[in-house]
RNA sequence: GCCCCCAUCGUCUAGCGGCCUAGGACGCCGCCCUUUCAAGGCGGUAACACGGGUUCGAAUCCCGUUGGGGGUGCCA
């Protein structure tokens, strides 16, 4: 990293430019964060700039999601939120500068008025033909004048050196025949007038890096000291491709309602693209900061993997103080999406069943399906434990001994422990086997919260009850 | 088509010329622990895309090939 001199006080001013077309996405959390990881670390300027140029396509709402994800995932900015649309006029004043300067040219060519030209040149792309013809400039499209000869490098943090041949880029347009400036324009002057220092984005945005450099040049002059870029390896899915807005799952805001922590979340995206030095994967805030590295970031795209993320939030639910589990449980907890009234849910017995839920849980959402049996007046009994519990010749033999034994035995689950043991030895099983029945005749399924523990919190009426009706049942299908 | 980027286990990655019979993590598979499931412990599975160079020595450097991806909008 040479030759860079930071404008202003010499920090770093970082910006994260997402435009406001669709959910917060992961790809662009990733890249907040790396830019907001970095202006943590240099005691830099992390600046929200919402780029709404297209009028067609941005919503407020997203807007609105866009800042509340930041939020949530503890990247509120420094500076912003600044709206691209709210600086028209300096973008105009660009454009005129442009103009006078003999850099922009108008044109009135249609898209396939370019291709029938073009069709078999061997360099594509718009071929130049209204340069010398003097069109004027309004109600039309503005193209810049991009040299025949030469080459545009891009100095870059994370890839080294990338030379781009002028040959290969067109006259590309600059302002609509509206009126309106495009973002390649917009984005520059924006950048410029924040006196950004480091550009940290996605590397889809290196192909247009040069037309960027090419306006910075003539606008600023062709010695101006230009912002550090820094292109991040692209997100992609299981086929390798970009991750798409349409087909992938990949809105912020989806995994914060499965119940993924904001920490976790957070982690697990500073991995993508970047480790620590030490292979260490679980790093507090603190650590991320002081570790992070532009430069260490990989070149190749990474691959979402939802079971990776799983494994990190579940690592961090239960590093959580239990008081800590049954606040962020909350939400999920309340109807909906619980599946129990209202009135059914009793907090303290929530409480007493948090340790055992938290270390078995990956994401909040699977809260209500551990603790659902405690709070239902009858179990939601699931079909196939049934039949995988019951299908034991043994099952009612069991099902009667514990109701009986557990009739006046003492209600703990020590207790309940050793009088099972018998209830399931008498009949000649092992535990692990035997108490199938049971389990599944009080909790409605095979797998769940240790047995004996529940069983002491739901208390003796409940447990007799649920293993009358498990008989019952029995005995109707036999 | 043209331009650009990328290439280590299925996945995320370590590796920046000798410490590599390639390390860690997730997943998966065993075993242990065990009241189910988890958690935990132990063990296992599995990778340097290919071909040329350079070098005493290459996963690491160079070239090529192949493969993948991105860009190529009066979108951002």
């Amino acid at each position: 990293m040479t030759g860079a001199v930071p404008a202003g006080d010499g920090r770093p001013r970082v910006r994260f430019a997402p435009s406001p077309t669709g959910y917060f996405h992961v790809g662009s959390a990733r890249t907040a964060l790396f830019n907001w990881l970095f202006a943590r670390q240099s005691g830099g300027t992390f600046i929200l700039r919402i780029e709404d140029t297209d009028v067609e396509r941005n919503r407020e709402e997203w807007e609105a999601g866009i800042i509340s994800a930041m939020a949530w995932l503890g990247m509120a900015p420094d500076e912003g939120p600044y709206r691209q649309s709210d600086r028209a006029g300096r973008h105009l004043e660009a454009v005129d500068r442009l103009w006078a300067a003999g850099a922009l040219y108008a044109c009135d060519c249609t898209r396939d008025d370019v291709l029938a030209r073009t069709k078999d040149n061997a360099t594509p792309g718009y071929d130049g033909h209204c340069r010398e013809r003097g069109l004027e400039r309004s109600g039309h499209a503005l193209r810049f004048v991009v040299p025949d000869e030469g080459t545009t490098v891009v100095h870059d943090i994370v890839r080294g050196d990338v030379t781009f041949p002028h040959s290969a880029i067109e006259d590309f347009v600059v302002v609509k025949s509206t009126g309106h400036p495009l973002f390649v324009l917009a984005n520059v002057v924006d950048d410029v007038d924040m006196a950004i220092t480091h550009v940290v984005r996605g590397e889809d945005l290196l192909p247009s890096t040069p037309k960027g450099l090419l306006l910075w040049a003539a606008l600023q002059g062709p010695d101006a000291p230009v912002p550090f870029f820094a292109h991040l390896p692209m997100l992609v899915n299981e086929k390798r491709q970009k991750l798409s807005k349409r087909r992938d799952p990949v809105a912020i805001e989806l995994y914060r309602d499965e119940g993924y922590l904001p920490e976790a979340m957070r982690n697990y995206l500073a991995l993508l693209g970047w480790s620590h030095p030490e292979g260490r994967e679980i790093l507090a805030l603190d650590e991320l900061v002081s570790a992070f590295r532009l430069e260490d970031v990989n070149h190749s795209p990474a691959f979402f993997d939802v079971q990776k993320l799983r494994h990190v939030n579940a690592e961090y639910l239960r590093a959580l103080p239990e008081d800590e589990f049954v606040t962020a449980a909350g939400p999920w907890l309340a109807q909906p999406p619980a599946p129990w009234g209202i009135d059914e849910f009793d907090a303290a017995v929530f409480r007493r069943m948090a340790p055992l839920v938290q270390e078995r849980v990956s994401v909040l959402g699977e809260v209500p399906g551990m603790v659902d049996f405690m709070f239902l007046d009858e179990p939601i009994v699931d079909d196939r434990s049934w039949q995988d519990a019951t299908k034991d010749s043994a099952a009612a033999a069991i099902l009667n001994g514990a109701r009986q034994a557990y009739a006046d035995c003492e209600w703990s689950a020590s207790v309940l422990h050793q009088v099972t043991m018998s209830v399931v030895e008498a009949v000649g099983l092992k535990l692990n086997k035997g108490q199938a029945p049971i389990r599944v005749a009080v909790t409605g399924r095979k797998v769940g919260p240790p047995l004996f523990e529940s069983m002491e919190v739901l208390g003796r009426e409940q447990v007799l009850r649920r293993l009358d009706a498990a008989l019952e049942r029995l005995g109707r299908a036999g």
